[in-house]
DNA sequence: AATCGCGTAAATTTCGAAATTTTCTTGTAA
DNA sequence: TTACAAGAAAATTTCGAAATTTACGCGATT
């Protein structure tokens, strides 16, 4: 039998399958089948899943139960452009809000950063640092709108952040030394604006970062 | 025993109660108690109680069961600060998208509205026609954004929207004439002002008619 | 009086099975 | 061949109880 888990890692663990894309869009999620997987009753993945759901990463219907989230040019463009939306909304109010401690992490956010992208364009290959990248995007990016005052916007900007990634990792594209090289400029641009506290530079800069998925 | 009641109906009927503030903000909902009312058992309770906290009317977290959503000034102003931003948001892009038959619709909305909202005024007092303002406000202002083309947001708005009512239907305040009168002429100007395309004024209409609950 | 620990009560979560609903398959008629 | 219907299989929901965790009250100690 499988080695007892806890219920957070089953949750943690389909969240960061979802989020890896390791399901197929609009892919059926039976919580009699991955039931086998964890060692625990279908009811408690039905549990899992109607948190998940929550968030986004997994559609629910009554009676019909769960799949995994939809993929299509069209939802990938509403996803984004909601993220655009809120991300310049967060920013704003955090260059408005934010005092010496939101500059100084975002800073370093931003250093951490820069630091593993720059590592990666040099190889040209993300390899195993794809992970440290991943984090180190959100907490750049969650360093931005902390400062917002707005736990709501917050809450819902890590809900779209988790879609946003569903859905992008699925698209494949060459995470090459250009891309990286793009990227790095991309965010510096953001830091640049959001230090500058200049409203206008700043949201053009977030467009100008997230408009490859449009 | 209670004649079996169907699920989507108790969903329906704590749906109600939460935005009728019939429970105290930060009031704990044990479904085994609920479970009396309801002739079902408390682990459908649960299901429905997790669903909701997908919308936002109940706060959930594990091993501590559910509470009825918590209510604070800050809490009342972060959510109709949110709910400015999308709805500005959802309006602009219905004004830059929306043909004759968003035009139509907007406009038979507001009529219906209006209708409603006069004849309180006339007499002073809601009375039972709280239910059908209720409606036709809500038909309104979705009205506004149903153009927008972002599903995200129409589902976002809709979620925001459910805690702005549950959050001030607890505040009391006088549904007296004034009330109404005042409303009445929020409504119309942000109607003229989506109608006409005029992005500046509807944002101000929208922010002027939010802006008491700040 | 305040704090800590222990034991009891209450609440939450988990389970496996039964009941219900949906979906699929197969057969029949137009 | 298509459409429809009936039956079987599969999936979802619901249930009541057991297991686990949390909350509470009470007494002892500082």
């Amino acid at each position: 039998m499988t080695p007892r888990i806890e219920t957070p890692d089953i949750y943690e663990d389909l969240r960061v399958r979802l989020m890896s894309a390791r399901f197929a869009p609009g892919e059926k999620l039976k919580p009699a089948e991955l039931q086998g997987h964890y060692g625990c009753s279908a009811n408690t993945i039905r549990d899992v899943l109607l948190r998940l759901s929550k968030v986004g990463l997994v559609e629910f219907e009554m009676q019909k139960g769960f799949r995994a989230s939809e993929s299509s040019p069209e939802a990938r463009r509403d996803i984004t452009l909601f993220r655009v939306l809120l991300e310049r909304e967060g920013t704003r109010l955090s260059m408005q809000k934010g005092g010496t401690e939101w500059e100084a992490g975002l800073a370093a956010a931003h250093h951490k950063l820069s630091h593993i992208e720059t590592r990666i364009a040099r190889v040209g290959d993300p390899g195993e640092d794809m992970r440290l990248w991943s984090n180190a995007e959100k907490e750049f990016h969650f360093s931005l709108i902390s400062a917002c005052g707005s736990p709501i916007l917050i809450e819902t900007y890590s809900n779209i952040y988790a879609r946003f990634r569903q859905q992008m990792v699925s698209q494949e594209r060459d995470f090459g030394e250009d891309y990286f090289r793009a990227i790095i400029a991309e965010h510096k641009a953001i830091l640049d604006a959001a230090l500058a506290r200049d409203e206008i530079r700043c949201n053009a800069a977030i467009y100008d970062h997230l408009k490859r998925n449009l």
